[in-house]
RNA sequence: GCCGGUGUGGCGAAAUGGCAGACGCAACGGACUUAAAAUCCGUUGGUGCAAAACACCAUGCGGGUUCGAGUCCCGCCACCGGCACCA
């Protein structure tokens, strides 16, 4: 026999999602709906949407959208217009993965997954307005995906006006140099077991993310996105952000700006360019190194040396990038035989290639300065190359391998100088004479943007004599073809280019084959929300800048996911949504104003949840024995919102005991097992205790709840809860407050006894969601009474209850006439007297 | 190596520089029950004391500022996360 529930929310959980969902009460309203209210300010509240994966949702999604559900829940009540929507980052590998091994359409899973996601996370209770709903997979979404592309294809970055302008206002030759969305043959990150291309950010360790699959260097025609001409506007629009200052950190340091200089150095094949961050260390090079894939390797190399540098070349390339960083510790290069001309002493330097300079960072080539720093001075001790001093460090210490600011020696001009003035003098030097220049360079990388897959967006664009061109605005959406073979061909040619009749465009003209990344579609989904069935624009205008605009940088007004995409989602969003300012299509500069990234969720043994380790908590199961209200609530209660912390099924049932609390507080079983409404229960005035205590939770909770404090704000509902159990009579105004704080954190419960109330008492007249938050009387909170601690040299030694307004010289003369404290201090002699108003006497003495 | 975060009872955690441990879990004692579960009431940081009163010790470790430090400053240690030859 099934045991009775403490409170039937297996039964009421169901029918209030269904008439939330039946009436729509969480419906936004746009500008223009008949139903909306312009003097409502908005509120735009999201989470990140998820991949829907074959294994449903997870107890980590919960923490984050139950935060934001809550959040939602609370602004309507006090009055906000509140756009709080879900959806669908539904393109992605997994998806396609199975459908190589399977055979059926990718899809069909997709379409599987997202069903599933879609109950359960109705099945707790977020009140999203799902008529918003959207997946990044539906081509009346993906239309909108293809638009910005060709936003981006069609113009380019103006240095002079510091934004993106359409292509037609640049003025040099050849457009297809500047645009944002560019053709680049470079070496690519290739996995042969996925037949894939990956961005860096998709490599781990020399091998891919997904499947941990070997990782190879290889080049390959590719779509890129410049990124790079934001990466200064990327750094300071992040000053009007409200995100957390690590998460901005992890950014800049991504981007990665440094100052220096580029130098010219002569060669007897032309110049060769270096960056460096310290050109006044000029006078201390000693040679020279060229990354082993810098294109004038080729020629500078001499007769001798060309053998031993094209196996150096052969063996660098075959390495992975996994053996390139395990090798990292021991030094190697070549020589080419060839020399460079310091251009400010006129030495000459042997030029060397070695793998630890990098092609994809500054010019791919440096001037090595081993007296000044570690990797030089490493390599010119493992090829024993002379080390020369030209920093004095300000302190005692080495000068070998000083890196640190000092004072110029050995340096010709800038002797004596401090660094910093001989960085400005060296840079004019250069500057003066043509051989340089002062610059600044990012690590940050342009955007590799295009995959050799079949579940991702086609690119809109034709390839006509060797040539690429738009495909034209009213030809979107460009849909995939319907094919049933979705392996990669593993020639690095994409899928798609098996579809023969769908590639060929025209008698002359062939569709680009690859597919955009998973990130595409999650670069805008924000503003697609805003007006999600909107077919002539990707969001009408005026709902954009309703839902986006409220006078700050950025637009939706929070933003909650996990630390994961601190960079790169967050990044690349940031960049498109620039492009999209720039051309006038948003009216923000920034998508998202606040970021809160929720912390992670362990198992109950405090390892990370993984199905290898069998600690994975289904939040399906956790619905089924204790209802979504205690779900939401103990997920909330574990702990503060940005912290990692153990799942602990004792804990469920902690707070699965307080709703029946709260449950029992309301209502009692009769004879027949019936609940029915406490008799306990009247219109009484609140004693003065308990309206302290009300007026205190209402307002605790009002604070917490602002500022995402949920755990704190369940535990004074708790006390709420403690102090009116006991309570006879019990003032019915109690729960007319209490359901209304409790309703955006368990709004089942909330809803279901607000409805039987409403049938004995006045005063609970529609949904409990659909209340105003209540408010609270700051003169209730205070007491005429006050207890002040007593203490001799800051040890506590008694208490007292003085009214409130007694005097700093009363409370002084109280403390000193007190026995206790009296007893502390004979024979001492008092030094001064603390005190604090309505807290604490502190004696002093000696 | 560099950057960031976190260290408080048996456990999850609270605490505008002002009584450390709110609230919850676990444990123990009691009530109800034929019994158990559920529920309700109570106790619960450590040491000393038979116990109470009380005293002392307690917020990773060591210093400092202050009448007073979990909180501020300096120096360490441990764990977690990110980056990693970025010139």
């Amino acid at each position: 026999m099934s045991q009775r529930k403490p409170f039937p929310f297996s039964e009421f959980e169901p029918r209030w999602q269904q008439q939330w969902l039946d009436t729509g009460a969480f419906r936004a309203p746009n500008p223009g709906d008949a139903d909306f209210d312009a003097s409502k300010p908005k509120f735009y509240v999201l989470d990140m949407f998820p991949y829907p994966s074959g294994e449903g949702l997870h107890v980590g999604h919960v923490e984050g959208y139950t935060a934001t559900d809550i959040l939602a829940r609370y602004k309507r009540m006090r009055g906000f217009n509140v756009l709080h929507p879900m959806g669908w980052d539904a393109f992605g590998l997994p998806a396609e993965q199975f459908a190589i091994k399977t055979g059926r359409h990718p899809r069909e899973t997709t379409g599987r997954n997202v069903a599933r996601f879609r109950t359960q996370l109705q099945g707790i209770g977020f009140s999203y307005d799902w008529s918003r709903e959207i997946s990044t997979t539906d081509p009346g979404y993906f239309k909108w995906t293809q638009w910005i592309f060709l936003q981006l294809y069609g113009s380019w970055f103006n240095p002079a006006t510091n934004k993106a302008e359409s292509i037609s206002t640049y003025a040099g030759a050849n457009p297809d140099d500047v645009r944002l969305a560019y053709i680049a043959d470079r070496p690519v990150n290739w996995c042969p077991e996925l037949g894939t291309v990956l961005a860096n950010e998709e490599v781990v360790e020399g091998r891919s993310e997904v499947g941990g699959f070997a990782v190879e260097r290889r080049p390959m025609r590719q779509w890129m996105l410049r990124i790079t001409d934001y990466a200064q506007r990327l750094i300071e629009e992040l000053e009007g952000l409200d995100w957390p200052e690590s998460i901005k950190l992890l950014q800049r340091n991504w981007i990665g700006r440094s100052e220096g200089a580029m130098v010219k150095f002569e060669t007897e094949v032309g110049p060769v360019e270096v960056f460096t961050t310290r050109p006044d260390t000029l006078f201390g090079a000693t040679y020279m190194v060229l990354a082993p894939e810098h294109p004038l390797v080729e020629s500078i190399t001499t007769g001798e040396q060309a053998q031993a540098v094209a196996d150096y070349q052969k063996k660098v390339s075959s390495k992975s990038d996994l053996d390139r960083t395990d090798l990292a510790k021991e030094k190697t290069g070549v020589f080419t035989g060839a020399f460079a001309t310091n251009p400010v002493s006129g030495a000459k330097l042997p030029v060397w290639i070695a793998d630890y300079v990098l092609m994809g960072y500054g010019t791919g080539a440096i001037m090595a300065v081993p007296a000044h720093d570690e990797r030089d001075f490493e390599f010119a001790q493992t090829f024993d190359l002379p080390v020369i001093q030209v920093v004095q460090p300000s302190g005692e210490g080495d000068w070998r391998g000083f890196v640190g600011d000092g004072v110029a020696v050995n340096s010709g001009f800038l002797d004596g100088l401090p660094t910093p003035e001989a960085k400005k003098k060296i840079i004019a030097w250069l500057e003066e004479h043509g051989v340089g220049a002062g610059r600044v360079n990012y690590k940050l990388r342009d955007w590799l943007f295009s995959r050799q897959r079949y579940w991702g967006e086609p690119f809109p664009i034709l390839w006509e004599d060797g040539r690429h061109r738009a495909l034209d605005e009213s030809e979107l959406p460009l849909v995939q073809p319907e094919m049933d073979d979705f392996k990669p061909t593993g020639t690095g040619e994409p899928p798609l280019a098996k579809a023969v009749e769908w590639v060929r465009y025209s008698e002359t003209a062939r569709r680009e084959t690859n597919t955009m990344p998973q990130w595409a579609g999650s670069c805008w989904y924000y503003l697609r929300f805003c007006d999600p069935e909107n077919t002539a624009r990707f969001a009408g205008s005026e709902a954009e800048k309703f839902w986006m605009d409220a006078g700050k940088p950025g637009g939706v007004d929070l933003y909650v996911g996990g630390t994961e995409h601190a960079v790169l989602h967050l990044l690349y969003a940031r960049f498109w949504h620039k492009v999209l300012f720039d051309l006038g299509h948003v009216s923000t500069p920034e998508p998202f104003q606040r970021l809160v990234n929720q912390g992670m969720i362990l198992g109950g043994d405090g390892q990370k949840m993984s199905k290898s380790r069998g600690n994975v908590v289904n939040p399906d199961d956790v619905i089924s024995e204790y209802g979504a209200d205690a779900l939401r609530l103990y997920e909330m209660f574990m702990g503060p919102l940005e912290q990692t912390k153990p799942w602990s099924m004792k804990g469920v049932e902690g707070v699965f005991r307080f709703l029946a609390r709260v449950w029992r507080l309301g209502f009692e079983e009769n004879q027949e097992g019936e609940w029915i409404v406490s008799s306990a229960f009247a219109e009484v005035e609140f004693t003065g205790k308990q309206a302290r205590v009300v007026h205190e939770t209402i307002k605790k909770i009002t604070k917490d709840v602002e500022d995402l404090s949920f755990n704190t704000a369940i535990a004074q509902m708790m006390i709420f809860v403690n102090e009116f159990t006991t309570a006879e009579p019990r003032p019915i105004e109690a729960l007319r407050v209490l359901l209304r704080l409790l309703s955006p954190f368990a709004p089942h419960l909330a809803e279901e006894m607000w409805e039987r109330l409403g049938k004995a008492f006045a005063g609970f007249d529609g949904l409990a969601s659909q209340q105003a938050w209540p408010d609270y009387d700051e003169k209730l909170l205070v007491d005429d009474e006050v207890e002040i601690l007593l203490q001799v040299n800051g040890k506590p030694c008694d208490r007292v209850t003085v009214s409130k307004g007694m005097s700093d010289s009363d409370l002084e003369a109280l403390a000193l006439a007190n026995e206790k404290v009296r007893e502390k201090i004979e024979n001492k002699a008092v030094v001064k007297v603390i005190v604090v108003r309505g807290k604490l006497v502190n004696v002093v003495v000696k």
